[in-house]
Formats: C-alpha cells, structure tokens, sequence
RNA sequence: GCUGUUGUAGCUCAGGGGUAGAGCACUUCCUUGGUAAGGAAGAGGUCGUGAGUUCAAUUCUCAUCAACAGCUCCA
C-alpha cells in the first residue's frame, strides 16, 4: 500500500500501482469524468498513469492551467492524426499547447494547404475524437525510437531524438498515430468535443531561419460546444475592438508613410485624448512630488556611450546624426534617464534632499525591427510617462510603495480592475552577470518582495529575469476581454548611478551613491492608449472622451439656439461639437451613436422655448430634457468622478 | 530582418489583356424634418512604385515599397 496525499492535507492508502483516475473514481464519477491529468509530487503526469510510491496529488481539471495545456498538448496529437490520415507522408515537427490552444509544425513536402482543407482536417479530427482513443504512453530504447523514425522517413524526429538521452525515451500513441512525446496526455481523445484549426503560418524549424520553413497550422480546442463559441465571440469582439481600426474610425491616430515607419501621427481627437491622461497623471504626480522636467529629444553619443545603451544596443538603432563640424555625433533619445542623471548632477546633493523625483512625458526614438511594428503597440517614436526617483538605498521600500500606489490609483481611475504584478529578481545561484553590490540587491529585492506584499497584491515572482542593473516588478493588466497585457513598471537601478557617478552627502558628511528607480504607471502613452481603446471598445470614460458632448439642432431653425448652449459649455470647459449639417435628426444620432461620442442633445424649437435641452447618453438612448445648468452639472459629477463608460 | 498573403476613390470593398465600378463620406440643390440611415444631381482614381512581355498592361512576369499574419527581437 501507499499513501497518497491530497491538496486539503488528508492522507489516505491505495494499492501501489493505483493511478489518478482510479483515485478519482473512488472520489466520484462525476469527477473521475473532469480529470484530465493529475500532479503527482508536483509533477504533471498522465492521469492513467500507475502510481508506485506515497505522493501528493493534485487532480487537474479543464479549470487548472496545467490541465488545460494537457488537453491541447494532446490535441495537437489529435491533429497529426487526423493530417496523417488526409495527407500520408506528412513529416512532423513539434506540437506543442501554447497560451490559447496549440500548434504542429509539419513538412508536406511539395504540398500546399489551404484554409478549405482545414476545414477537412477538422471533421477528421472529430471523427477520430469520437473513437475515444487511448494516448497510451511507452519508454522506448534510443535505438528503437530512431530506427522507427527512419522508417518513417522523418528528419524531425529524428533531429529531436540526437539530443534526448537513453533511457529517458518515451513514445505516445493514440489510435493511428504514435509520436515521440515526453507526455502527458488526457486519458482519451473523447474529451476533445468541439475543435476549431484557426491559421496557417509558417515558421522554421527550430526557429532559426537558416532551417527549413515549417508549414505551422494552430487550433484550438474544448471540452465543450459552448466554450468554443465563447471564444469564437471573443475573437469577433476583438476584432471589433481593434485599435488600429477604431483610431481610424474615430479619428484618433493614422500613420503616413511619407513620415515614416512606426512614427504615429496624432490626429486632433487622439491628441485630446492624450492630453487628457498626460493632464491626469501629471496632477496625480505634483501631488505626490514629483517635479517635471524637460530634455531634448537628441543628445551626444556620449552621452550614451557613459550610459553603456550605445554599447548594447548602438548597431540596431538609429544611427548617429552628424553635424557640419567634424566629429560632432548625436543620438535621438532613447531613453530619457540619461538626461536626468545629468539633471540630478547639476546641483550638489545632500541626503537631505533625496527623494528627488525628476518626471518628465519624453519622447523616444528606437528603431524597432521592420516586421515587429504593430499598430500604436509598438512603434519607432514613442512617450514614455517616464520618472526617475533618486534615493537612499533605506528609501528604496517607502519609495517604490508610493510608486505602487500611484500604479494603483491609474489603473483604477481608467477602470483596469484585474491585474497582476510580476517581481523579477536575479538567477538564484549564477550572480556573476549582475552589476551592483550583493548587499544592494539583496535590499532592493527585499524592498520590491515586502512592498508588492503589504499593498496585496497579487503577484508572481521570476527569478533570472532581472535586469542586469537591477530587479523590477512589472504590471500586467486584464482588459475587458480577459487579454494580458503588459503595462506599468518599475525598476530598481543600480548601475547609471554608477556610470555617471551621482552622489549625495551623506549625514556622515561622506560621499554615498544614490539608488535609481525607473518608473512608467502608462509604459508608453502609445501602447497605453491603444490597450485602453480595446479595453473600452472605443466607448472613453467622459473624463477622457475628445468629444464629450454633440449638439444636435433638429433643423436651421434651431441653430441659433445651440450656439447659445455652446458659448454655456465652453464657458464650462466642456467639449463639444454642434452637428449643422442640412440632415434629419434621426441620421444625426445615427451618426454620433457610431462616433461613440458619449452625451448628445437634441435641440429643437421645444427645448429653445422651455430653455432645456433633450439629452441622450450614448448606447443608452433618451434621458430627457432639463434645465442645462443641470445638464452641465451632470457632466462636471461624471468627470470628477471618472465614472467609466456603460 | 526572414516566410506567406494582400495593395483599385478619403473609408469598406467588387472587377478584370482593349486606359475602371458599388456603398459610405464629400459638394450642390430640393426637403425644415423630433430620438439609430429623406430625395436628386455632381465631383473624386497615372488601379502602391519601377521595369519586362505584348499592337495594347490596372490586369500577365520580375523587382521594389507598404500593410497584414507568423517567426526571431524589444533599453
């Protein structure tokens, strides 16, 4: 007998040789149906699989990541099947489950698929999901496993098969097909009820582009019919949501080739928009100190060269700009924290006056790789809502809790209510690529582990993915669609305090290195602003809204009339727009529904005789006609309360 | 940067070896209309760019640029 520990704690005996399903089983049916695979000792193993020695064991489920990655793993298996069965001789790369579903490599040789034939791909998979195949799982010799491969005529496999050791070989077969697999798999191709192949792309074999150019197909699987229509929503809606496709809609943004690549235009109502946030940030930040700062948008190659960026990323950005006098090299900022360093250096410090907390809305230039540019997401011409803090290293924790606070009060003002904080820290053994004292990081890590603790948040740590000059935690948001994004940072530096040999006096009256935190609540107003139209379906909060009110007359007649209402909103600072055009009023509403313009109001003889104006909210239809001192004061409460939109 | 797909009016798109079409937007006229599309007329395009094949290219071929998707990258 064995002892078998659960989650809650509670032991309890099995035969030796028990697997997860039976244990399961023995639970109840109904559960026994939901398990995918199981944990055992913290290990992800097949659920069929025996069980020998007193474990833990944790049951996996389609809700447990894990159980979900298996379920795909396994249907990856299910789509060479099915490819095998349609197009034999087909060569296979790797299949593996990847964030929202999975992929296969495959080698068709001289043939050529197309979208139709996935359609026929996917009817064989169901086919062959309904025979409730059993993944059947084998430790296999090397010898074996290449002398099957060869067989096959697969170079793949083979490939894979020259770096696996001896011993540690195993093979999974399910009905046809049999593939090498270190596992695990679900208990049986049955659970896959509703499969949806998504694209094809290509990708190289191994990811280096001197190999072989892969035919990749994805897809996506689910337990069930419903969930697959879910997601086929949440595809549409995205699409819908597209920020490239409502910037242009709502006139927000565009891109001109004659400007250049990646270099945004802002449109009149896009600049709005960012001047709304950058206004908001910039009162959030006076209030909790900072002082605003301005740099140009070149300096020296010098510069750069003391900051170590031109080392390291000199040859893959933009070239130096020369000048008529010889020698004479300027670089287009890509960062702003080596102007700031200069500016902390313009005065002598003392320990007095740290924090100094230098912020600044700079624009960046770096020359991001042709095929990566996307939309507002990532661009060569960027604004970071960059700050840096110079502090004591006993400052590090009060300082970056402050930062974490501000962090907060912007993701909760633009309604971002589901985020995460990533902490990344140094390898935990190898230090030897960092810069900095032991001691330093040992104290900033502990500041960033202890402050992301007592503000609760939800947070994961990884180590080795510190920068070299210091740790950081990163903040991931949710959007509306339950997409992930990465947003806010802050990041612990050690090394350009270094570099430019910034000091402070100490009470000691001797010299002290300050620490340097970098800090971005948006990143990028850029990418902010595009994750912020998708998040909000295009539909801004009024506070931020480039338009928030349209005035519609219901013909010349009451033209006069909304210019007066006009010169009342301007005096309230509200924006908006008069609709004149010779048009009906229906068309008129039509047309600002779509403009997704927030507040309209339709203003007619009625409402000129009453002094009132008939006011609509957008998506939501008529709210009646009032006064419009009341109606302005409706505004100025949803703007001060930055009540989200719907 | 690599691979594939695409490039026709401001936008969304149809077409196709004999120099172009729709809807929306725009202009003018009629209409002065009450809560999601009133009517008519008009204007607007070297069919991404360059070269080749052809009597003839927007259409076919090649190159190039850009957008999109994927891969690699991201201070």
């Amino acid at each position: 007998m064995i002892n078998i520990t659960f989650p809650d704690g509670a032991v309890r005996p099995y035969e030796a040789g028990v697997s997860a399903l039976d244990i399961a089983k023995s639970i109840s049916e109904g559960l026994a149906r939901k398990v995918l695979a199981a944990k055992i000792n913290g290990e992800v193993w097949d659920a069929t699989r025996p069980i020998k020695t007193d474990a833990t064991l944790q049951l996996l489920t389609w809700d447990d990541l894990e159980g979900k990655s298996t379920f795909w793993h396994s249907s990856a298996h299910l789509l060479a099947e099915a490819l095998e069965a349609i197009f034999p001789g087909t060569k296979f790369g790797i299949g593996p489950a990847i964030e929202k579903g999975f992929y296969y490599d495959i080698d068709l040789g001289d043939r050529q698929i197309t979208e139709e034939d996935l359609r026929k791909v996917e009817v064989k998979m169901a086919e062959l999901a309904k025979k409730a195949s059993v993944y059947q799982r084998r430790d296999v010799p090397k010898a074996e496993a290449l002398a099957y491969f060869n067989a096959k005529e697969d170079p793949y496999k083979i490939d894979l098969l020259q770096n696996l050791e001896d011993g540690k070989i195993t093979f999974y077969t399910q009905g046809q097909f049999t593939d090498l697999c270190r596992g695990p798999h679900i208990p049986n191709t049955s659970f896959i009820k509703a499969i949806k192949l998504t694209s094809i792309a290509g990708a190289y074999w191994r990811g280096d582009e001197k190999n072989k150019m892969l035919t990749r197909i994805y897809g996506v699987t689910f337990p069930n019919a419903k969930e697959l229509e879910e997601y086929l929503y949440l595809l549409e809606e995205a699409k819908k949501r597209d920020h490239r496709k409502l910037g242009k809609e709502l006139e927000l943004f565009t891109f001109s080739e004659k400007v250049g690549l990646g270099l945004p235009l802002w449109l009149p109502k896009g600049a709005m928009l960012r001047e709304r946030l950058q206004a908001f940030l910039q009162k959030a930040q006076m209030d909790s100190g900072y002082l605003p700062v301005v740099t140009p948008h070149i300096g020296s190659k010098q510069l750069y060269v003391t900051s170590g960026h031109y080392e390291k990323y000199g040859k893959d950005s933009f070239q130096p700009i020369h000048t008529p006098e010889e020698g004479e090299e300027f670089l287009l900022k890509p960062m702003n924290c080596p102007h700031h360093c200069e500016i902390y250096k313009a005065s002598p410090k003392s320990y007095k006056d740290l924090p100094v907390r230098l912020a600044e809305f700079g624009t960046v230039y770096r020359y991001e790789q042709h095929g990566e540019l996307h939309g507002l997401t990532r661009v060569r011409g960027f604004t970071q809502d960059d700050a840096h803090l110079f502090c004591r290293p006993d400052q590090v924790k009060e300082e970056f809790m402050k930062v974490i606070d501000l962090v907060l009060y912007v993701f909760k003002s633009l309604n971002f209510t589901d985020y995460t904080a990533q902490i990344s820290l140094r390898h935990q053994t190898d230090r030897s690529k960092y810069i900095g004292t032991d001691a330093n990081w040992d104290l900033a890590e502990q500041a960033i582990i202890e402050s992301a603790a007592e503000k609760g948040l939800n947070t994961v740590v990884e180590y080795d993915e510190a920068a070299f000059y210091g740790p950081k935690l990163d903040f991931m948001v949710k959007d509306a669609l339950g997409r992930k994004w990465q947003l806010g940072t802050i990041q612990v530096d050690y090394n350009l305090p270094e570099r430019f040999e910034l000091e402070y006096i100490g009470a000691d009256n001797q010299k002290h290195r300050p620490v340097m935190l970098h800090r971005a609540p948006f990143g990028s107003l850029e990418r902010f602003i595009a994750v912020l139209i998708e998040h909000v379906a295009g539909k801004f909060p009024l506070w931020l809204a480039p338009v928030q009110v349209k005035m519609l007359p219901i013909s010349d007649k009451s033209q006069a009339y909304a210019e007066k209402v006009a010169e009342l909103l301007k005096k309230s600072e509200i924006r908006f727009e008069i609709d004149d055009r010779n048009e009906k009023i229906g068309k008129k509403i039509r047309d600002t529904e779509l403009a997704k313009i927030p507040y309209m109001l339709v203003l007619g003889e009625k409402e000129a005789a009453d002094n009132v104006v008939a006011v609509r909210r957008q998506s939501k239809g008529d709210i009646g006609a009032m006064p419009l001192e009341q109606f302005i004061h409706l505004i100025q409460e949803e703007v001060n309360s930055r009540i989200a939109a719907e």
